[in-house]
Order: structure tokens, then sequence, then C-alpha cells
DNA sequence: ACCTGAACACCGTTCAAGT
DNA sequence: ACCTGAACACCGTTCAAGT
């Protein structure tokens, strides 16, 4: 145990891929996608250019590696429900709560598909699609529909969020979002403008619990469990 | 009529909008989003960049009415069907193909949301969802599902699209994957390894089919028509 | 009203040089 | 093996000047 064994807290740590990741996502949340550079990251580092591309490729894969780290969070903790069903949703409110905690993350996600991280949520899924009794040969399928769900709704969402932007009140947005929809051409958008009072009063957490339980809905329906 | 009225095909036209839409477009489609540039663009209009922001306010804008261009001609037509749920199968697959043809479509479609384009599908679905019997204080919430369902699954077509390439083969690319897929841990991603046979003989047009089913089956569980 | 094109500020990435 | 920092090529955008 030498001296330098004892590190103060302060002192500057050592580069690592690890703290590079870090110190993206802390970026990427306070400013979004645009807020990541390489120089601000050179300068909240403290180091050179030269010294980030010695631990990572790119800024391709500093994105992808920051969103890995924000979904292998969200999906760390088994998920927890009675049934197939109630675990489904715990996962699946998880990973909105965790894209819309960080919602440059789903811009990546519908941009990476079979890649590094969609596998982590396809697995996660996909274990209690074949706990619900799904017949073995439907696997694949139905559970690609559950994730293509989840990620689609998740990405609609993070994007009202950032057209929000941080500060600002979402009870507002929603109330010019539905003022819009209902000064619309009644001959083109007859259908909109009847639902933006609806619009205007919902709650975008319930609204993809609602869908998730559709979906669910849909494969007891097309796949009866076995009996 | 003046020798002005008369203009030779082939003699430059006066910049529009439309024009620089257009142009860009078929630069989107040609090489991806990153080969949307003010400066290829301005050299194949023949113009300045001034002209350019002259017509268009900015990158953002230019990309917004790209995506809208495309997916107005994608709904263009009066999607044909017996039944709601077949009119909304023919929408759906219409959209599906439009955004596989164009695949910088959605990304662009996932991050504007409420926005202007998105009406336009809201519009076309909600239609159909209402004609089938979901109770009128649904309609709001059971449009959304479907389309946030379409748009996730195009985006997560189009992102495996982007990754395999304009010229690449489609059966080597599942084969690699599902290759991938069965040297996982078998530990962490013991589902996933199930199914790597299934991801390879998929069909992705027949599997956003079979989810759109799956959806329309849920809607029907969930509210039965009256009677 | 519409277009030109030089100029500005900023970006991701490279690389010879250091330790 | 790891880090420094100047330099390169390229980007979106602006704006004074023209017609």
């Amino acid at each position: 145990m030498s001296q330098q064994a004892r590190r103060s807290p302060r002192r500057t740590e050592a580069l690592s891929r690890e703290r590079i990741v870090e110190a993206a996502v802390g970026m990427l949340d306070a400013a979004g996608e645009g807020g990541l550079t390489f120089r601000a990251l050179t300068e909240r580092l403290a180091t050179g250019p030269g010294a980030i591309y010695w631990h990572v490729a790119n800024k391709g894969e500093l994105l992808a590696a920051a969103t890995d780290a924000v979904v292998a969070a969200a999906l760390a903790a088994e998920p927890e429900g009675a049934s197939p069903r109630d675990r489904i949703r715990a996962l699946a409110l998880g990973l909105f709560d965790a894209v819309d905690a960080h919602n440059w993350v789903a811009a990546q996600l519908s941009a990476s598909s079979w890649q590094v991280t969609t596998p982590r949520i396809f697995e996660g899924v996909g274990r209690h699609v074949s706990a619900m009794g799904v017949p073995r040969e439907q696997w694949f399928t139905v559970t690609s529909v559950v994730v293509q769900y989840i990620l689609g709704a998740a990405a609609q969402n993070a994007a009202n969020a950032q057209v929000l932007g941080p500060g600002a009140d979402r009870g507002e947005f929603l109330a010019k979002v539905s003022t819009a929809w209902e000064e619309l051409d009644p001959d083109d958008y007859s259908f909109t403008r009847t639902v933006a009072q609806q619009m205007r009063e919902h709650d975008d957490r319930q609204q993809f619990l609602d869908g998730i339980d559709l979906v669910l809905a849909g494969i007891t329906a097309v796949h009866p469990p076995a009996g």
C-alpha cells in the first residue's frame, strides 16, 4: 500500500472509456444531442481530443455506448410482477421512464436496431412472452412486435418532450397542440379535430400502459393459452 | 404570349421551395442523411447557399419538408379494403413501404411527433379506428397505439436497412445476425439464442403485417364491437 | 423580390510528437 | 501504452452586395 493508493476524491482520475461514457451521458442529459461535442467533452475531461480517440473509435460509438449504459441500467433490476404480463408491463414501464429521463436515447435506439442494445431488450421481453404460453414458433414474431411497440411509443414520447424543452409546462403544451388540432381543416382532419379534447387530457405514461395492455390482449387473442 | 413563356425543358428552372425539397429528397435517397449538405444542394441546384436560405429557414425545416413530402405521397391514395381493418392494413403497409424506400424518413418521423407530418398519419388511421366500433372516448388512445406501432416498426426496419447499406445481400445479413445471436452468452441470452433460427428465416414485411394484425386483434379484444 | 458568393464560427477527426 | 494539441477538411449559416 503505497501513498499513491490513497487518492483524494477531487484529484484528476485517469481517463478511461467508462469515465468518457459517463461524461457523455451527463452532457447529453444536460444539453441534448447537440450538447455532446468533442470540444466540450475535451474540456470537461481536461484533455485533448486525441486522448478521447484513444479510448473510443468515433462519435457514433460513443453515442452507442452511452445509449447502452442507460438501457442496461434500466434493465438491471429483475422486473417484479405476479404474472408474465405484469413483468412485461414493469419492464416496459422501466424503459419508458428511462427514455423519458434521457430523451436523447430514443433516437439512438431506433437507429441501431439489431445492434448491441436491442438484444438486451429483446431478451428481457422474450422471456416473458415465452412464459405467456405463446407457441414456440411464434416467439420471434410476437416478441418483435412488443419490442417495436415499446421503442416506437418511447421514441414518440421523447420527441414530444424534446419539442417541449426542459423548462416548459406540459399542460400548456398539450393545450397548445389541442387548440392547433381544433383549428385544422375540417375537410382533411375531421377525426383529429374530434379527439383534440382527449389529446389535451391524456397522460403519456397511462397511455403507454394502455398500449402495452392492448398489445398483450392481442397476443392472447391471436395465441390463446393452451387448454 | 411572349417568347419567354416557351421554356425549353432543359433550361434552368427558377428556384422554388418545391424544387429545393424535391432535390433534397433525391439526395437523401441517394446518399442517406449524411448526403444532404447545403454545399452539395447548392451545387446540384447551381446556386449559392443564400438562394436556398431565401426559400427555407434552415436544415431542420428542409428535412421536415422532405419527410412530409414522402409521407403525403404515401398517404395520397385512399386505402382500399372491404373492412376498416383491411384499410388500416393497407395504409400501414403503404407507409411501411415508403419508409423502406426512403429509409432516412423513419428517424425524421420519430423525431417530429405532434408536428406537421404525424397528424396526417393519425388522421388516416383514426378514421378507420372509429369505423371499427371502438368507443368514442377511446379513439385517441387506440389510434395513438396503432400509430406508435406503425412508426416504431417502420423505424426499426429502416435502421436495419441502413446498417445493411444499399448494395448488400439481405439473406447474408440475416444469416450473420442469426449466427451472432447463437454465439451470445447462454446465461444472459437464453431466449434470444432460442429464436436465432426464426430470426434468420423471417420476412420483414410479413412480420410487420402480423404485428398490425396482433394490434388489431388487441383492439377487438379490449373493445369488443357493440352487440 | 430574389440571388450571389465570400466569410464566420464550429464541428469530427487525424497525427506527429511527447512521456 | 497513453496523452497532447495543432492542424485539416468540412459543415450550417450569415450578410453585404448585386440585379
